[in-house]
DNA sequence: GTCTATAATTTGATAGAC
DNA sequence: GTCTATCAAATTATAGAC
């Protein structure tokens, strides 16, 4: 990972990075700048708008960062199907392996801040829908219906997200195993909706 | 709604409340106090271990209300998969009356305490295996196999949670509409194991 | 663009009388 | 069990020099 030059840069990663941990008002803007080893000034000279502004920016950032990592994550000789098996056992993997911590990064902001700010609600919402974008595009060029993979994307990350709430507070994968399972058989149904499988 | 009688009784009704609307790290015990009509003393004389002890109790108190309420709302005269539509358009409907404000009384407190609060997130694990046993209960009365009831109820509730994620930054009912259509999906498939449906 | 210092408020929590 | 008063710490944010 290379090191952001600017200090505006690294105040939204660093803000990505514990925002997303912590939750928003989970987290000072001290810590924040600590962690970026940017002067405190540099919060409001280049964020204005303070925390909020920050905020939404790191939402913006952790969305884009996490779609990279999981795209890179879908396996090439597989289909969509047994990707999503691959896919939701990596997932599970890096919350076991993270003692619980770190799964969706941007899930507790949004529930925190959803009714609260508009700029980082937007911010959620627009990450959202950059996610469904991808599944969509993903699930198409295997075969699945257009008018099926919409729905289809909404079904499998409302799977993985609500997965990842169970998984942290029992301490557990079972929760993201079967969901995974479950979003697998979404997969192959809608696949199969065509006469191709 | 019956007034409760004694001060610990309101505290914990109105910590329920509000810590559901504004999560953990959002909410001063000052406005939940206000909220009880309790006098501020009495919030660390019924619980000595302060907002943390409160909000643990308060997870506790919201978690068997909504499975009441959602347990009320299981439609007697039809079978889990028309109650599995009936009820995801009933939370859709809740949601978006309520500005998109009111979904899961516990997931945000859940994702921001799993890993701060040793109790919180107790009470959050026990909340979540109670609304497992429930459903749980519900799909083997109404002809589930055994052995898949608890995935069928961990995938059901997962798409439910994941969706209310959703529908809350995107201000859209949508995410639980297609939710839903799922997890009857699901259910369906369930009960087509053994032959029976 | 960064420095130091600090304002202004809010936070969770406690002491001691009654 | 409730009252009043208050504490110490942390919070977000700003001012003004450099």
């Amino acid at each position: 990972m290379a090191r952001a030059e600017t200090s505006r840069q690294r105040l939204v990663d660093a803000g990505a990075e514990i925002f997303g941990r912590q939750g928003f008002h989970g987290t000072g803007v001290k810590q924040i700048v600590d962690a970026a080893r940017a002067p405190f000034a540099s919060l409001y000279h280049f964020f204005p708008g303070g925390k909020e502004e920050l905020g939404a920016e790191a939402i913006r950032r952790s969305g884009a960062m996490y779609a990279a990592l999981v795209m890179s994550q879908i396996p090439t000789d597989t289909d969509a199907v047994d990707g999503t098996m691959v896919m939701f056992a990596l997932a599970a993997e890096n919350v076991r392996a993270s003692g619980y911590e770190n799964a969706c990064p941007i899930a507790t902001v949004a529930l925190e801040m959803s009714t609260t700010s508009e700029p980082v609600r937007l911010a959620c919402a627009d990450v959202f829908e950059d996610w469904f974008g991808g599944m969509i595009a993903w699930f198409v060029s295997d075969g699945v219906p257009d008018h099926l993979a919409r729905p289809l994307a909404i079904q499998w990350l409302s799977l993985l997200e609500g997965a990842f709430i169970f998984c942290r507070a029992l301490r557990s994968t079972e929760p993201l195993d079967v969901a995974g399972a479950a979003a697998a058989a979404l997969v192959r149904a809608a696949k199969g909706q065509h006469g191709d499988g």
